[in-house]
RNA sequence: GCGCCCGUAGCUCAGCUGGACAGAGCGACAGACUUCUAAUCUGUGGGUCGCAGGUUCGAAUCCUGCCGGGCGCGCCA
């Protein structure tokens, strides 16, 4: 917690630290009491410069509190200032600091908290990245909902976020697509289906065969059973385009925007692909054994040599991830975010091979792993295969638990963890939801605003601060002072869980505010402080639920 | 075998750039609506932070070694 508004305390105890014991200490920390009866703020700066003083923690947390007593300036700020424990320096503030931190964050309206990053960068960040042969599941909804919510947050602390889809629209299982596609096409028009054994059997195939027959009508009568090589061509291409356009669909029906979605197949068409192998030959990367070529990624930390160029002369997928990588180097600014499912785990050494190789510091590519997430539901796991054709699509889920539930759901774990998603708790429209426990907050704000609007009470800024504070008045300010380093810190972390928790925590402040606190009716001075708070705490609770995707409802 | 991730309350998980008796939600139990929405609040119960060492004034957090689980280690994509 190193919250702007407690800037001038935080030096003033550097200061007095550097006084008490010579050691100069930079990094001043503040930290929330574990127990409301040591005061609004805590600092254990005392233990860490004690040991570099060599001398009792206590002693040195004494002679501190001793010198910020003597400090006529910090008496707008501090009430009380006690040694504590081991060590620690506990302050009660005053009440004229709430007022002014309330003031200031009504103030800042959409602002507060924003713009904080330092270094600005230019990111390029990639996630998603679905084979448009199928339907996105609930993995590709996880890394949906969790990669929109790190760019929102980026882009919040003031970093500029070029969002990009990488869509695997080439090779293999495109072919198979297409002639699976073809097969249905084939029934269609009465004749007999050429169904690859490997082949793709969703009925979302046969939707999109109705949909080209549509187009084309009976076209490829007599070219589909078999299918020549024409036809398959044809219905991989229109089939992956047709795919391709429900998942940008459903991605915007997600609330997640994309500002390029970036073609595999395009990357080959204009040989890029050659050109990236050949670059790296050129930069003496590569060489061939067995006929094929090699790339030496073993020389960038993975754990062998990889092949870009196979001996019957096809190129990898790795070869085409060269050349998109290479390609958005060019392209990145300052710095690339991949977002990788956990099973790519191990292409992150490849990657930054690529990226050392086009002479950049391996550094400014980035990869986020993303683990797991399966669902439960009446307490066991929902099983779920691709082949059974028991997979939760995105689409299902949406319609199950709603975008709301499915976007906070799948940013509340940390994405380092494998989770499993509770399909009834999701699902349930009432108390027990955390969904709508932020949201009926911000709802909550709103109500008080307008009974306050309805009462004819109007906002007064520049209010004086009441002489006694609530419980819940301080820790509701509190928590609203230790936004911008919240968010800060869920951005540079990449880590919008943390945001979500900080939500919950303000949510639950605001609720025993309420249950303690009128606001309308109340002396001058207590209305205007409550009704400044009141407007503070929809603002905090509206941009961190936009940060996430979430909507922030007025009245539920 | 090697690499990455994870083992914290009955369940799902925070906390992990070291700080006060370890937190939340759900579930369980007991209370609170004549007042700005009870989709809320208040309280109770619940834990050898996987195990064992080490570093430290202080370890869930850092180091080492085990045990257990997930994922990966293709001239597949």
């Amino acid at each position: 917690m190193t919250t702007p508004f407690l800037d001038d305390l935080s030096r003033a105890i550097a200061a007095a630290a550097t006084q008490a014991t010579g050691v100069v200490e930079p990094a001043v920390p503040l930290v929330p009491p574990t127990r409301p009866e040591h005061g609004d703020i805590a600092s254990p700066v005392a233990m860490g410069v004690a040991k570099r003083a060599g001398r009792p923690p206590r002693e040195v947390a004494d002679d501190i509190a001793e010198a910020l007593r003597r400090r006529d300036d910090l008496a707008l700020i501090i009430d009380r200032v006690e040694v504590a424990g081991p060590g620690f320096l506990n302050f009660r503030l005053r009440p004229g600091w709430f007022g002014r931190v309330v003031r200031d964050i009504a103030a800042a309206d959409r602002e507060f908290g924003a713009g904080s990053a330092k270094p600005r960068e230019a990111i390029l960040l990639e996630f998603v990245s679905p084979n448009p042969t199928g339907p996105m599941h609930v993995g590709h909804a996880r890394h949906a909902a969790y990669g929109d919510a790190v760019a929102r947050l980026l882009d919040f602390v003031g970093h500029t976020v070029w969002r990009e889809c990488y869509v695997n629209d080439y090779g293999r299982q495109m072919e198979l697509f297409g002639a699976s596609v073809a097969a249905r096409y084939a029934e269609l028009i009465g004749d007999v289906p050429h169904l690859p054994e490997d082949g793709y059997h969703g009925a979302y195939v046969a939707e999109i065969a109705a949909e080209i027959r549509t187009e084309v009508g009976d076209r490829f009568v007599g070219r589909v059973s078999p299918p020549d090589a024409k036809a398959l061509g044809f219905f991989a291409t229109a089939g992956g385009d047709r795919m391709l356009a429900r998942t940008q669909s459903e991605l915007e029906t997600c609330r997640v925007r994309m500002d390029r979605y970036f073609s595999e197949a395009t990357l080959h068409a204009e040989g890029h692909v050659v050109a990236g192998i050949d670059a790296l030959r050129a930069a003496g990367l590569t060489y061939e054994d067995d006929g094929a070529t090699w790339f030496r990624t073993s020389d960038f930390g993975d754990e062998k040599d990889r092949v870009l160029v196979r001996s019957d002369g096809a190129t990898t997928y790795l070869a085409a991830d060269v050349a998109y990588h290479l390609d958005k180097a060019s392209r990145m600014g300052d710095r690339m975010i991949d977002i990788l499912g956990a099973d790519h785990h191990g292409y992150i050494n490849r990657l930054k091979a690529v990226i050392a190789a086009a002479g950049y510091s391996t550094d400014v590519l980035e990869v986020l792993i993303m683990q797991l997430v399966s669902l439960i539901e009446q307490g066991e796991a929902k099983r779920m295969s691709k082949r059974a054709g028991t997979l939760v699509t995105l689409h299902e889920l949406i319609n199950d638990i709603g975008v709301d539930a499915t976007r906070f759901f799948l940013v509340e774990r940390s994405h380092d963890t494998a989770f499993e998603l509770d399909l009834n708790l999701a699902r349930e429209q009432s108390q027990e939801n955390p969904v709508y426990y932020v949201q009926y907050a911000h709802a909550r704000c709103c109500s008080i605003l307008a009974k306050a609007d309805q009462a004819g009470v109007g906002r007064a800024p520049d209010h004086a601060a009441p002489d006694e504070l609530d419980p819940s008045e301080r820790a509701l300010v509190l928590r609203l002072s230790d936004w911008p380093d919240a968010v800060a810190d869920a951005a540079a972390r990449r880590a919008p869980h943390r945001l979500v928790a900080y939500l919950k925590d303000l949510a639950r402040d605001l609720h025993a505010f309420y249950h303690r606190c009128r606001v309308v009716g109340e002396s001058a001075d207590v209305q205007a402080f409550r009704m400044e708070l009141t407007v503070a705490t929809r603002q905090v609770l509206a941009l961190g639920l936009e940060l996430l995707g979430v909507g922030a409802p007025e009245r539920m």
